[in-house]
DNA sequence: TGTTAGCACTCATTTGTGTGGAGTGCTAAC
DNA sequence: GTTAGCACTCCACACAAATGAGTGCTAACA
């Protein structure tokens, strides 16, 4: 037995009903509401293989059928390798967007527009700070034997960290080591700081080597703690509104997942070192392809963004297996652009 | 009639099984368990005297009591009129914080281990900008026409702003404008940048007015742009797990006030400007004390914390107004003083 | 041979009803 | 002033019955 188009049409008519309504799909409703000339018995006799193909169950025996996650599969792929629109420039977009250049800032603000755009829950991982580029070091006076340094990468993101050292320093001298700071790291990859290259630079700033050593080992520090990517996440809440959730248990784990940024962390850049990327750069995992119990319910949808024409860092929406993946897609790429836009505008 | 002192025995009996059970409290429960020696009929002529005195109210005839906001407010008062241990040094506390120099990391540290420690939503305002005194400012040079402007404030905050400029300009150049701004700047608070004084500057500063009004001007923008403060929120999902949102619709709602950080925000800094701090420092605001319809199951604690002598940030926990109360002011004693240690220690 | 009407069957959901229990208020006795 | 006793209230829970959406199967039909 196969797949032939009235089954096809049949699946979608199913996944289709079930996205709107949340309520298994019976075979009175297909027959009634999309124009399929056939009627409902036939339908069941389709249904009945449809299910046994694995595309569609039943909750219980005299319910209606939903998509199973092979269902969705097919479903999802189908929007992917169909041409759809490309992503627009959203000047109503730009305009919720802060003015302040600040990755961070612009960053969250992303989530929070997209997650408003989609009632679901997006996040973004800050760009990976080992894989950018080194653009300008400067040591700031705070107080006595007490120094900021600020570091600038790619895309303009500054990392601040607050040093001690055991001398005093005035901002003249810090100017000096920051000059030679930038001789040797400008243009290097934040990654490319280890330990030889700190010994190096050490000897190589004779007796200022305290402050020089420490500037390079909280960043060296810093890259190896998890500080790496930083989480933004906007919107869990909107999952409280689905009926999935309606049941309080189901909701508590789902926003204590939502809620692990370590977590989701990992299922966000699970794929990106691999760059397992699909089509079109859009990465799609649907319910227990996420090999978590929490998120059966839930599909998750990725992408990268680039900065310098690198992929550095992942932007994302999860929601229930139910929601409108063409519309998610389609505000997901709207908000890449606009971050890319932003960040290689020199 | 008033209350006398079997009454007030009664009452903190009332609310002491209330906080523990969440459940309405009998008289025979009252005497069985609290050794008043006398019979419920007694004390339930009592705890009929303590309803018309407004302490305690009945969610339905045939219920036992629970406390009023009233109640509360007796017993919260009581607590905090009352001596007890004055905050500890927990180095255990101390060893869950990170070690960044950074306040925003750090503020975002406490929270997390505040919240953690009671099972109660923390929330934490940044030192408000505005009443800082800038310590220095430092131009660093990003691309052609970018430039960074980092602005270290008390406590070793660093705020930073990319600037567009219509010139280039190299670090050399940039340093001795930094300078300048030194020079002009150094000590203030920055609400004292005002429309005046930036173009007082920029007179001083001659053919170089332009970046040094930007860089201005943007700090005056900020500063009056909500960006004065940022709220940080930890555990509100803590809430979810509690008898008293356990109907999804009061868990939806209340999770939606935790996530307006606007509303919080103005909930936190609400008595901030006026100073009402009461007793030792530590307000509490009870139920229909916050002024909004989804608070009114919670109780808020905050108090503020010092940079400088100056009082520039608040701390708070929200919790059902079942809370511990005793104990979720000692943890945030403790942790205040982990802050203060921290941002003062130079 | 594919399609369809008819029918018996299943099972979640809703509605109604009875019962148990916790707790109160009142009264009368101590 | 305190307490035992008792009638009364009302929620919570369990259980049964009714409802209805939907299926699978069979037999008839084109």
């Amino acid at each position: 037995m196969e797949l032939n188009e009235r089954k096809l049409k049949i699946l979608e008519a199913i996944i289709s009903n079930y996205l709107d309504t949340a309520e298994p799909v019976g075979s009175r409703t297909i027959s009634k509401n999309y124009d399929l000339g056939i009627s409902p018995a036939t339908i069941r006799n389709e249904m009945s293989d449809l299910e046994e193909l694995g595309f569609i169950m039943q909750p219980h025996t005299s319910a209606g059928r939903i998509p199973s996650d092979k269902g969705y599969r097919l479903y999802v792929d189908m929007i992917l390798s169909a041409k759809y629109d490309s992503p627009k420039h959203l000047s109503y977009v730009e305009a919720l967007l802060s003015k302040a250049g600040r990755i961070e800032t612009l960053l969250q603000d992303i989530v929070s527009v997209l997650a408003k755009e989609t009632n679901l829950t997006a996040i973004v991982s800050t760009p990976q700070y080992s894989k950018c580029k080194i653009k300008n070091i400067q040591l700031i006076e705070l107080e006595s034997q007490k120094v900021l340094a600020v570091i600038v990468t790619d895309g303009n993101m500054a990392n601040n960290y607050v040093l001690e050292i055991n001398e005093d320093m005035d901002q003249p001298m810090l100017n000096k080591l920051s000059f030679i700071l930038n001789n040797q790291l400008h243009g290097l990859d934040v990654e490319e700081i280890n330990l030889p290259l700190i010994e190096k630079i050490k000897a190589f700033a004779g007796n200022q080597d305290e402050i020089i050593g420490k500037v390079l080992e909280v960043v060296f520090q810093a890259v190896h703690n998890n500080e790496d990517t930083q989480i933004y996440t906007s919107g869990a809440i909107n999952m409280l509104r689905l009926p999935e959730f309606s049941d309080l248990e189901k909701a508590t784990s789902i926003m204590e997942t939502l809620d692990k940024k370590d977590y989701i962390r990992q299922l966000l850049l699970n794929d990106f070192d691999g760059e397992s990327i699909v089509t079109d750069g859009v990465n799609i995992k649907i319910g227990s392809e996420n090999n978590n119990e929490n998120m059966k319910d839930c599909s998750l949808i990725t992408t990268t963004y680039h900065i310098g024409g690198k992929p550095l860092g992942v932007i994302g929406l999860i929601g229930p297996k139910r929601m409108d993946y063409q519309s998610a897609i389609f505000s997901l790429k709207c908000l890449i652009k606009e971050i890319e836009k932003r960040m290689n505008d020199s």
